[in-house]
DNA sequence: GAGTGGTCTAGACCACCAA
DNA sequence: TGGTGGTCTAGACCACTCT
C-alpha cells in the first residue's frame, strides 16, 4: 500500500514527464492540491519535496511550484589534442575563468599522494570560479609542486599572484620552463553538494556535482599537476574521445 | 537568521564530518533532539531529511538515524587501449553483468540521432545489470544497428537472445564480422535518480546517478554502436587516461 | 492586498527491529 | 515489548511576489 505523499508526487511525476505540464509552468498551488487529494498541507508538500529533491520542480515562495527546465546538456571538457581552457571551450557564450584564490600552500595527505610527494610539502594551490552565462558552473582547485610552480614563476607569470593575466593555459606555460605534461588521467563521480557548494554556484535541491579528479604527469610518470574540480551537473557535462585498440 | 531545521542540521552535519559521528553508528534518537533543542519532532526529522538528500546519512526504522560510510571511491570504466568488459575491470570481486532484456527495437529520435539513422530504423537492443558486491551497481543499455548486428549474429553469437553466452567483448566480435570499431566518444553527466532507477540498484536517498552516453564509431566516422550507462554515484567513478599534446 | 510557498507545533497512529 | 523512524493531520504564523 503505497503512501499518500507517494501516490501524490508519482501522480505529478508523471504529469510532468508526459509533458502535462510544461517546463518554466507551475503546478497547482498547494491549496488545490490539498483539496483534489483530500490530505493536508504538509503531506502535498512532502510529495512536492521529493519532486524538487529528483530535480524535476523547484518551488518558489510567491510564484508557485515551477517545472524545472529539462537539463541543458552541454560539452564542457574535452582533452583531447592540446589543452584548452575554461573559456576557450565555452567560447561562443559569455564564458569567465576567476582566479579567486592563488598562494602557497602545504599539501595534506590527499594532496600529497597524487602528487607522489610527503604530506607537508610546499605546494602552489590556485581556485577558480568557472562561469558561464550567469552563475558559477565548476569550482576549479588545482595544485602543483613547488619547484615546477617556482620554475614557471621564474620563467612566464607570477601564479601565486590571484590578479596576474595569464595569456595562455598551464601545460603551455610548463613546457616554456622545462617542464613537459604529457598524460592526464581524470577520474569522475558525482555526489550532493555541501551547503557551500549550493551556495556558490547557486544550486536549487536534486541538483548533484560532478567531481573529476586529476592528475598530470611527464614523460617519467611524475605528476605536475593535480586538480579537483567540482561542477553542477545541471550546467555541464565531461566528454572524453578516445581511439581503441 | 537561519531557521531551527537549517541549524539543527547545521550541528548535526558539523559533528559528522568532524567525526564526532563516526560512519556506521546512529544519531542520537528524535525524543532526544527534540528536547536538546527544544523543537517538535517534524521539525527535527526536517533536518535529518536534509542531510539524508545531502547523502550523509540514512534514517532506519527501529535501528535509528545510520552516519553513511565514505563513499567507497573505485576505479570503474578506463577505456585506454583493448576494451574490457565489466567483469574484467572488477574482477578481483565478485562481479556480475547480466543480459536483462536483449532483442529488436526501432530507433526513437535521440538513438536514431546519435546512430546517424532515421527514427524508426530496426536496432539491436539490449540492456544489462552490471553488480559488483550485493547490489546493481549500474545499468547498461546498447543500441546496435540493424546490419551490423546482423552480422555479428551470423558471424558469432546471437545477441538477439538475451540468454546467449558471449565468450567476449562486444568490439571483439564486431571485429570478426568485418566491423572495425575505432573511437568511441563518451560524455558523462550526473542527475538524481527517477524511482525505478532507485528500485534496481537500491540507491537511499542523497545518492546521484552518472550518466554516461557513448558513441563508438569505425574508421568512417560511422556510428556502429551506441551506449547509455546509468551508474550509482556511491558504487562507481569513471576514469580516463590519455596522452596530451 | 491577495496569493504563493516556508516553517513550526502538538498530537496521533503505523511499521519495523532488537532483545 | 519498548524504542526507533515514517506518515499524517489541523492549524498557525511568516516571507516573498505580483498587481
Amino acid at each position: 500500500m503505497p503512501t499518500k505523499r507517494g501516490q501524490i508526487a508519482n501522480e505529478l511525476r508523471e504529469a510532468i514527464l508526459s509533458g502535462e505540464y510544461q517546463p518554466g509552468s507551475t503546478l497547482p498551488p498547494l491549496p488545490v492540491l490539498m483539496e483534489r487529494y483530500g490530505t493536508a498541507r504538509d503531506t502535498v508538500r512532502d510529495a512536492i519535496s521529493a519532486l524538487a529533491n529528483e530535480g524535476l520542480v523547484t518551488p518558489r515562495r510567491g510564484i508557485g511550484t515551477v517545472v524545472r527546465e529539462t537539463m541543458p546538456v552541454e560539452l564542457a571538457y574535452s582533452p583531447t589534442a592540446p589543452a584548452r581552457t575554461w573559456a576557450q571551450q565555452v567560447s561562443s557564450q559569455n564564458a569567465s575563468d576567476i582566479v579567486i584564490n592563488a598562494g602557497w600552500d602545504k599539501a595534506d595527505a590527499d594532496i600529497a599522494g597524487r602528487l607522489g610527494v610527503s604530506s607537508g610539502t610546499r605546494v602552489l594551490h590556485r581556485t577558480r570560479h568557472q562561469s558561464r552565462g550567469s552563475g558559477v558552473a565548476q569550482i576549479h582547485e588545482q595544485w602543483i609542486p613547488g619547484p615546477i610552480a617556482e620554475a614557471i614563476i621564474r620563467d612566464t607569470v607570477d601564479l601565486s599572484d590571484k590578479d596576474a593575466v595569464v595569456p595562455t593555459d598551464l601545460f603551455s606555460l610548463m613546457r616554456i620552463s622545462r617542464t613537459n605534461p604529457a598524460e592526464t588521467t581524470e577520474t569522475i563521480g558525482a555526489r550532493m553538494p555541501d551547503p557551500e557548494e549550493r551556495e556558490v554556484m547557486g544550486l536549487p535541491s536534486g541538483v548533484p556535482v560532478l567531481v573529476t579528479k586529476r592528475v598530470t604527469r611527464d614523460n617519467d610518470g611524475q605528476a605536475v599537476e593535480t586538480s579537483t574540480m567540482v561542477g553542477a551537473a545541471d550546467r555541464m557535462t565531461n566528454s572524453f574521445t578516445m581511439a581503441l585498440r
